[in-house]
DNA sequence: CGAACGATTAGCT
DNA sequence: GCTAATCGTTCGA
């Protein structure tokens, strides 16, 4: 995909995203959960403006945004929206093809529904760190393509939050044994 | 400067 | 299902 391809709000990039390949430095696979952010959502780490952490989001779209979860997990974002706008969307989980062996090396396990399946454990299995943070998702290491889709898409609310919980913006491949947590 | 709180996960009941 | 682990970021005084 091409850094125009992001231009578009965070929840049509989201969507969009379901079913496309994820790889990086040659570990990845399918991506079949997503979630969006933008500045005027009380969830959103932008939505309190630009802070030293959130930089890369209102950086230019098709960018990594990379960020600590928890003090233990690194997660993975998109940067969608014109710059300026601090919208992302976050990676969540993905159906591993690429890879296989480094992924259960990183992550310790041997089954594969657990390498790639939320998105402190696919930063895990995929080597995400924070050099990668504000880098382009159109070079190396990243590689990210556009599929076409394997399955519908449903959508619920999204994970881990406290605010605007009303907000359907999760999506995810339906059906999919990849997925973090089923949806309702 | 102190305190509260996570865009989570793993392990135990 | 419930909770500890674990630490950087953010916000209030």
């Amino acid at each position: 995909m091409k850094p125009g391809d992001f231009l578009a709000p965070s929840q049509e990039v989201a969507c969009a995203l379901i079913g496309a390949m994820l790889v990086v430095d040659g570990v990845g696979g399918r991506i079949v959960e997503t979630e969006a952010y933008d500045r005027l959502d009380p969830a959103s780490h932008s939505f309190s403006g630009p802070t030293p952490r959130n930089q890369a989001m209102f950086g230019p779209p098709g960018r990594a945004y990379v960020y600590r979860s928890y003090g233990i997990h690194w997660c993975l974002n998109f940067v969608c929206g014109e710059e300026g706008h601090g919208a992302g969307v976050l990676i969540r989980a993905l159906e591993p093809l690429q890879g296989l062996d480094v992924m259960r090396e990183r992550r310790g396990v041997e089954d594969v529904r657990l390498l790639c399946s939320g998105p402190g454990r696919l930063g895990q299995a995929l080597g995400i760190t924070p050099d990668l943070n504000g880098k382009r998702l159109d070079r190396f290491p990243f590689q990210v393509v556009s599929t076409a889709r394997p399955g519908p898409v449903v959508k619920g609310p999204r994970i881990g939050i406290s605010k605007a919980k009303e907000v359907h913006w999760r999506f995810g491949l339906q059906g999919s044994a990849f997925l973090s947590r089923r949806f309702a």
